[in-house]
DNA sequence: CACGACTCCTGCTGGC
DNA sequence: TGCCAGCAGGAGTCGT
């Protein structure tokens, strides 16, 4: 399931293949997804080059460019989105539902449960913060303006379980219910701990061990990009070692507890009662 | 405003 | 062995 260290490493990987190539064509097999993709995108972006690709939470930004065209390309992978190059003329699968042809190959976007989004935001590059779906998104948990005072503040006004509250896109971006879970593991608080009841110095923790269990992530899916990038079939998401996700009845890897799973706001939230609190 | 429930979609899993 | 209900998940939207 893509979260943000998913997306950075398909960001990276996408990078050198893609900055400074032209689109030639694209191809629009499947209009709808969560949103309906813009025909317009088939017009406009024949003859640009892609001249940045950049992200913003889980959103990757491909900023393009032509004389009398600007705008960027917002693409959102949703849960099983991907993106990948196959050679011109290879013939489309099931759920293969965009492609961008370029002059050396074709950049192919699948995406069977369709959670995915691909949108076009017209004007220069800073134009597509104004957005919708990207005005709203909340704080990069990999800058530096995220530190456990700001979380700490941010916090103050939210009374129910913190771990929804990581999970919340218009806090902070990016973590999804795997990180979540792994993330606040690894800070030793509970997933159902009210967000306002957690002291300065555990949210300064919390923000120690989201930025190292993000980072971890970013760091082991470095070494398989290739692998899904540059696709010849079938490549799952990596994943980083889960300790306490998906691991209910498990053994806790850090004290002599058990893992538990829990549902909280719909969504599977896995903890160990004896070492997070 | 804060927050939970619901929704989209398809593929996989588990229970019978 | 086969079928199908139920679950998985990001994030917008709606109702409380």
């Amino acid at each position: 399931m893509p979260e943000l260290p998913e997306v950075e490493v398909c960001r990276r990987g996408l990078l050198p293949e893609l900055e400074g190539g032209v689109v030639q064509q694209v191809v629009i097999r499947a209009p709808k997804l969560r949103q309906t993709i813009p025909t317009e995108l088939s017009n406009v972006l024949p003859g640009c080059r892609i001249v940045a690709i950049r992200r913003r939470g889980k959103y990757l930004l491909l900023d393009c460019m032509r004389p009398g065209v600007e705008g960027s390309l917002i693409i959102h992978l949703g849960m099983s989105g991907k993106l990948r190059f196959v050679p011109h003329g290879q013939a489309p699968a099931r759920h293969d539902h965009v492609d961008w042809v370029l002059a050396g190959q074709t950049l192919r976007f699948t995406d069977p449960r369709r959670f995915g989004v691909v949108l076009w935001q017209p004007g220069p590059p800073e134009q597509v913060e104004t957005h919708p779906l990207l005005a709203s998104q909340g704080i990069e948990p990999l800058s530096d303006a995220f530190t456990g005072a700001w979380l700490h503040a941010a916090c103050a006004r939210r009374s129910g379980p913190i771990k929804p509250v990581l999970m919340d896109s218009h806090m902070v971006v990016g973590i999804g219910n795997i990180y979540a879970s792994e993330s606040l593991f690894r800070a030793g608080i509970s997933p159902l701990r009210a967000a306002n009841r957690i002291s300065l110095a555990r949210c300064e923790t919390l923000v120690r061990a989201i930025r190292e269990t993000l980072s971890a992530a970013i760091a082991a899916g470095g070494s398989t990009i290739r692998d899904y990038v540059h696709s010849d079939g079938s490549t799952g998401w990596f994943q980083i070692e889960a300790a306490v996700y998906d691991r209910d009845g498990k053994p806790c890897v850090r004290c002599d507890g058990v893992v538990r799973q829990i549902r909280q706001a719909g969504r599977s939230s896995y903890y160990c009662p004896s070492c997070q609190h």
